[in-house]
RNA sequence: GCGACCAUGGUGUAACGGUAGCACAGGAGUUUGUGGCACUCCUGGCGAGGGUUCAACUCCCUCUGGCCGCCCCA
């Protein structure tokens, strides 16, 4: 129990029972339940005062999301661990070695989810959505996780917006996820632009592959040591090195449309069409292949625009998605083609801070009530409920006694007024209203307030337009 | 996984080889029913472990954490 400390906890500390490990007694004990209590490394507290762009970035994303039909999933947070290795892909840094992966009680390998799309697609199998109208669209909103070196931009827990179509080979639904995923961030007020890009399917990419190792191996000598490691592991990430000798490289390297089969290719062109008709700008980036094993066709990322002053600054992407017609054949041995995005929330933040963008500021409530005694106390809770029917948003703080730090209190939220029901008003069935801004006060009948207060602040209103 | 830098109250900072000031925030009061200004008082700190030293918050090492770059990705 704390020995001077502050007297204004001690009441509900009493009544707490005693962790018989955390009494803190002597120095060193105090020392490991400070380090106990510790955050983990890479995860992050969003403090009440954090939450506005979050919320304001959901709502815009919802609001999107359904007015073009697509329906919210929520999947867990833990997934059987083969779902991810048999779809991200089990030689990717994701399952390699960034998953959060244990055996539960009951002996079975479960993993946190790196991503979800994954999980979506199973969903989608198990419950059968395959016998719903197709597509099937959904949007999801959720954390991720990945065991990865935090950095900016980069959390072990982090959440995603995404949204999936699955269902349909057509190419209009590729060119609306891309679609949303534009309008998505212009309308937050983002400047972005789209990298696209196909890297084909089975039929054809293996026909590329060979040839863009063949190539490669002519002069493995000048790629760096990364390079050397991609060729025999994942040859498409050669396209993605940033170190000079193997972008000189990479200019005389196959392109992939070269290769495309005619199905591809004409699946391309016809994105392409619907992109350019939308009027979205993208850049075609025969290099941009992703870091996920399931995609065919169609990828693409979202890249910030790069500021004036520093064209050449790397940009890492906000979010990226694409098709992945044999996702659901992989998950379920049933075929399924889909296509989807996901947009990196806590990038999106920053970002926004970057380019000094705001979401507008939520207003809060416009009146507040403040109570002297007891009786004042109780008869405000009922009086705070009026306004809540009215759906009035009121400021309180039942638990100050004092006038004075109410009124500091309300100052600080920056109300117009402040209703003051003391004792004597209570008696009286009226109740003072203050203008914060003149100081004027005046008495009014209890029963009359809420609508009173209605009146001036649509009165001010009118006044200030 | 690799590399750079950093680590003082809730936040932002200052100083010093002899154990810490300041500002803001928070609480109480000057005004026991009245905010914004002012004043007074209070709460609260050297990330952990080891070493050097008579003495370390200060120097050295390790760890932990933060931040940034690479890798990868959102």
């Amino acid at each position: 129990m704390p020995k001077k400390g502050n007297k204004r906890w001690q009441q509900s500390r009493q009544p707490m029972s005693q962790e018989p490990h955390d009494i803190a007694d002597d120095g060193e004990k105090k020392n490991r339940s400070k380090k106990d209590i510790q955050l983990l490394r890479g995860f992050k507290d969003i403090l009440p005062a954090d939450q506005g762009p979050v919320q304001y970035l959901q709502t815009k994303a919802t609001e999107l999301a359904k007015f073009y039909g697509f329906g919210k999933i929520d999947t867990p947070l833990l997934e059987m661990t083969s779902l991810f290795r048999r779809s991200v892909g089990d030689v990717t840094d994701i399952v390699e070695k960034e998953m959060y992966t244990f055996t539960d009680a009951g002996g079975d390998s479960v993993s946190l989810r790196p991503e979800i799309t994954a999980s979506v697609v199973r969903a989608y199998n198990e419950h059968g959505m395959l016998n719903l109208p197709q597509p099937v669209k959904v949007f999801y909103w959720g954390s991720c996780f990945r065991y990865d070196r935090p950095q900016t931009g980069r959390y072990r827990q982090f959440n995603q917006f995404g949204l999936e179509t699955i269902g349909e080979m057509n190419p209009a639904v590729d060119a609306e996820i891309i679609l949303l995923s534009y309008l998505f961030l212009k309308e937050i007020g983002l400047k972005v632009e789209m990298q696209v890009n196909s890297i084909g399917c089975p039929n054809c990419r293996p026909e590329y592959k060979k040839n863009l190792i063949a190539y490669y191996r002519r002069k493995k000598r000048n790629l760096c040591g990364d390079c050397q490691r991609r060729l025999l592991k994942n040859p498409l990430r050669l396209l993605d090195c940033k170190e000079e000798g193997c972008q000189e490289l990479k200019s005389e390297a196959p392109q992939i449309v070269d290769w495309l089969c005619e199905e591809c290719k004409n699946h391309f062109m016809r994105v392409l069409e619907y992109l350019d008709a939308l009027s979205i700008p993208y850049n075609l980036n025969s290099f941009l292949v992703r870091g996920l094993d399931y995609y065919t066709k169609t990828v693409f990322e979202i890249l910030p625009v790069a500021p004036d002053d520093q064209p050449e600054r790397r940009q890492s992407a906000l979010g990226g998605g694409g098709r992945y017609d044999g996702l659901s054949a992989v998950i379920s041995g049933k075929e399924a083609p889909g296509c989807g995005v996901s947009i990196g929330i806590e990038r999106l933040v920053i970002e926004m801070r970057k380019q000094s963008v705001e979401p507008p500021a939520k207003k809060g409530p416009q009146v507040f009530l403040a109570q002297i005694g007891e009786q004042a106390k109780q008869r405000g809770f009922q009086l705070l409920e009026e306004f809540r029917k009215e759906k009035m948003a009121v400021g309180q703080m039942f638990a100050k006694d004092s006038l004075k730090s109410q009124l500091e209190l309300a100052d600080k939220m920056g109300v117009k007024y402040v209703l003051i029901l003391g004792q004597k008003e209570v008696l009286e069935g009226t109740i003072l209203m203050r203008d914060m801004e003149g100081g004027v006060q005046e008495n009014v009948d209890l029963d009359r307030v809420v609508t009173e207060i209605k009146k001036k602040l649509k009165d001010g209103k009118i006044r200030s337009v």
